[in-house]
RNA sequence: GCUCCCUUCGUCUAGAGGCCUAGGACAUGGCCCUCUCAAGGCCAGUACACGGGUUCGAAUCCCGUAGGGAGCGCCA
């Protein structure tokens, strides 16, 4: 558990300024496991005053979609977490997407075929999956069992011939120990020889994950990654690809997996999972981050935080290595936060789908003021739209007991009360309450159900300011 | 199956052998305030997965057990 090399592995450097990236792969829409490990990245390099950078990891043609990757980027842009080179930013270092990267990969296979660290592989995946399944069954790891690692030239030209293609495998080395340091979890040591030669080309030519993902980093000078524990025991692969290739390799911290309440990888049965479905359900970007940023997270600041005062927050020291529960109801409480937090301009943004079109702008100003503190989300406003511009709430049983005790002589005097000052909430309690006696909640308990439906809600008052015209008196008058 | 990782209140966590009869935040319950809800103020309950060691002393170190997770892909 000492920490102390944490600390020196990350603390700021005029020297070697931080770089950190996030690289997602377009093949889905932002998950909120992906979102958490972009913010610590984001973060990381923004304490550090350094560069955050985006990579668009589409090597997988199959899979990746156009629609994705700009979805990606939007929900990354909501969240704030801009970027300093990627798409849409490039630089000398770019381009950023891996689809456009091939003549640097291609450069870095030739390399690798020279000095005999890769060897083409004419296996099917039949013949691997058969493989596979028999390691499996007989108590083994599956690993590949490296068929064509000794193939002659003539036996590879052979199979050329034969038309079949080859992929490029890594030639791992044996007994070979890798070690690194990682900056969330501390030493790691591995043995090359539990590493079995695996794909870094593909059949149809296009860059494996281990090997654009790792010379890509080296090329763009990432100084730092930041990425799920997952990828750990995979990071001797790339570590060897890069000392294969004379490149230097970053510095890597793995954080925890976000899981669900049950403890379980975050999956769909859980509900949303990704950063566009909490978007469209009206969360803010604000109550997301704060969220995700304790997630595995511990922060000295227990309030609502943004961004730049998260960064300053951040410590990568402080990152767990249990996994960490997503549980909707903590969002929920950002997320209320973050509401009451905002102005009344950014309310009035917020919630302009779900107000009436027709409204003037001190009426709409006048609704928000009145309900904000009781919306938590748009959809919550909707039911005080129709309270308050709607036709005349209905009322229940238990409510009805409470305006038949109140009696038609209370409504009577309230109407009165409306018809003399419209709009006007104190005047009518003050009127009402003189002309029947009546009092605290039994004044004003009758007066909000015949008003609202409901027994509580928000202060009558503002409400009765953005009612229209008339709405109070004739609500009031329905029980008298 | 093999390798690796993880386990402190409901949740996120503090914790680097004595500062720990384990701290904070949120959630929960109670009280106050109040026309109600919310907000705010005050108070309360709740946790070191289990079992062995090492030590004068263990949440912290070691070994097991249990539970959870990851990796072993022409996915990333």
């Amino acid at each position: 558990m000492t920490e102390t090399y944490d600390r020196a592995a990350i603390a700021p450097s005029a020297q070697a300024p931080t770089v950190t990236r996030f690289a997602p792969s377009p093949s889905g829409n932002l998950h909120l496991g992906n979102a958490r490990t972009a913010l610590f990245s984001y973060l990381l390099a923004r304490r550090a005053g350094g560069r955050f950078i985006l990579r668009i990891e589409d090597t997988d043609a199959l899979r990746s979609s156009e629609e994705f990757c700009r979805h990606q980027q939007e929900d990354l842009t909501w969240l704030g977490l801009n970027w300093d080179a990627g798409p849409g930013r490039e630089d000398d270092r770019g381009p950023y997407r891996q689809s456009q990267r091939v003549a640097l990969y291609a450069g870095h296979f030739l390399t690798l075929e020279h000095s005999d660290r890769v060897y083409e592989c004419f296996c099917t995946p039949l013949e691997l999956e058969v493989s596979r399944k028999s390691q499996l069954a007989a108590g083994n790891p599956p690993r590949y069992p490296g068929t064509c690692r000794h193939l002659t030239a003539a036996q590879r030209a052979a199979k050329r011939a034969a038309g079949l293609t080859a992929t490029l495998r890594f030639r791992v080395p044996a007994g070979e120990p890798v070690e690194f340091v990682d900056f969330v979890r501390g030493p790691q040591n591995f043995l090359s020889d539990e590493i079995g030669d695996f794909i870094v080309r593909r059949a149809d030519g296009s860059a494996a994950y281990f090997f654009s993902n790792a010379v890509d980093d080296a090329a763009m000078g990432i100084t730092h990654v930041v990425r799920g524990e997952d990828h750990l025991t995979n990071t001797p692969r790339q570590i060897l690809i890069l000392k294969a290739l004379d490149l230097p390799a970053p510095r890597y911290g793995h954080v925890s997996l976000l899981v669900g309440p049950d403890g379980a990888k975050l999956s769909k049965r859980h509900g949303a999972t990704t950063v566009r479905e909490y978007r469209e359900q009206g969360f803010t970007a604000t109550a997301l981050c704060n969220h995700l940023f304790r997630l595995g997270h511990s922060s000295p600041e227990n309030g609502l935080l943004d961004l730049t005062a998260m960064a300053k927050a951040f410590d990568p020291a402080h990152l767990g290595r249990a996994s960490a529960h997503f549980d909707a109801a903590q969002l929920r409480v950002w997320q209320k936060e973050s509401v009451m937090q905002m102005s009344t301009d950014e309310v009035l943004e917020w919630l302009a789908p779900q107000l009436p079109a027709d409204l003037t702008q001190p009426t709409r100003r006048a609704f928000i003021e009145a309900i904000r503190a009781n919306v938590v989300l748009p959809q919550d406003a909707l039911e005080w739209r129709e309270i308050v511009f709607g036709s005349p709430p209905p009322v229940a049983a238990p409510e009805q007991a409470v305006i038949d005790a109140a009696g038609k002589d209370f409504f009577a005097a309230a109407a009165q009360a409306a018809t003399a000052h419209p709009g006007d909430f104190k005047a009518i309690a003050t009127l009402t309450g003189s002309a029947t006696g009546r009092k605290g909640k039994g004044l004003y308990q009758p007066l909000r159900i015949a008003l609202t439906g409901l027994t509580h809600g928000p202060e009558l008052a503002p409400l009765l300011r953005a009612m229209p015209e008339g709405t109070a008196r004739a609500r009031l008058a329905r029980f008298a």
